[in-house]
DNA sequence: TATCTTTACGACCGGTCGGTCTTTTTGTTA
DNA sequence: TAACAAAAAGACCGACCGGTCGTAAAGATA
């Protein structure tokens, strides 16, 4: 940082290539990745590299806390912007579908492409990624669990289980990304809705 | 093939190659796979292995011809053993969640690996494993059709929809092979079909 | 047993990878 | 402008990769 206050010259670096970085692995694969390539793709040189990161693996960390953040801030904070309960948990879903269904990012879902490379690979990365999955589903979890104390979902609705079948309904359309997957999912949710909530003809209707 | 019709000794060596390619690719990748790998845990040359396959490419098409016909063998066959309809439909679904459910072959799903490492990377392979997954999906719309046709579906459920809710909870099982997963994705499925079966009380009860 | 085809081996090649080291450039501050 | 520290560059290394080639062994046939 200067005494301006402005970004000093490493950090702007460091930013241009954790994003780069995060398009190259979504692609190639998290362990796929190729300093190399990344490097190239900036036009800068490649031993620059281990001067921001030591080695590759921490790279890689700081790709995972880069996708986080990305995902905090696209999918997550919106949804927390709705109020608490069914709405709150249809958002999720809503914003994540969306967040696909526009591209932000080529290549698909970075987690779900990272999660499926890493599953059976033990080490440092497949347990920072579990991390961040079990923080989504915990995140889910407790949005739903909000939906039941508020009265808005029947009793002895498992909390988990919807979860699991949003995470389900999501996980698929990055699988096969194509329009009718997003409909699905969408009217899935919907439906299954419809038989849990309390209140059915208030559920958002799916687009 | 020899006169007495056992097998050869280069077939042989072929599905020695193909088994352990298959564990190996399903758990570094189907791009990640790695010559030298697979010739050395089958205790062969590497240069051998071109004598059966024109280039690593070729090798990688044949292990998708024999994970199919795993697949083949252990879920789509069994499912059509099961009278048509919505049983025929719970088989299918319970069959390959018994097929990972069991850990048949470490490190996952290869289609589901294989399919998610290819997703943003065009080519013959991602052609290959497209058509796989898009085989797999016609063979659940034609199951869900079947029921709908002999009258064990509410008029108006799309086939469709239905096949991709259960290949949304069958991807799920096999990102998180916890077993709360394979319970949550029988509930889930049980739970819409008995809000879409014509005699709800006549489905298989999920264990 | 002799022959011949199939199969397997091992040395080797060009290329890419992650990573190290030394040097040069750049930007900031005094 | 001078000095200093941060950052970038580029040559280089050993390891591993997919792939080639000439040669040796193994099994079926006669």
């Amino acid at each position: 940082m200067r005494q301006d206050g402005r970004l000093a010259r490493g950090e702007r670096t460091r930013t241009a290539v954790l994003d780069q970085a995060l398009v190259l692995a979504t692609v190639s694969g998290l362990d796929g990745l190729s300093l190399s390539q990344v490097a190239d793709a900036l036009g800068v040189s490649k031993s620059g590299l281990f001067a921001h990161w030591r080695s590759k693996l921490q790279l890689q960390l700081a790709v995972i806390d880069h996708a986080r953040q990305q995902w905090t801030d696209l999918v997550i904070r919106p949804a927390l912007a709705e109020p608490a309960g069914v709405r709150r948990l249809w958002a999720a879903h809503d914003r994540r579908l969306a967040f696909y269904e526009a591209g932000t990012l080529p290549g698909g879902c970075f987690f779900g492409n990272a999660h499926f490379e890493f599953n059976a690979r033990p080490g440092v990365i497949r347990d920072r990624l579990a991390e961040e999955q079990s923080a989504w589903m915990t995140f889910l979890t407790g949005v739903a669990t909000e939906a039941l104390d508020l009265g808005e979902l029947r009793a002895g609705t498992d909390p988990a289980q919807l979860a699991y079948l949003i995470e389900a309904l999501g996980v698929c359309t990055v699988m096969r990304p194509e329009p009718a997957s997003f409909r699905y999912a969408r009217l899935a949710l919907h439906a299954h809705l419809r038989t849990v909530a309390i209140d059915p003809d208030n559920l958002p209707e799916p687009k």
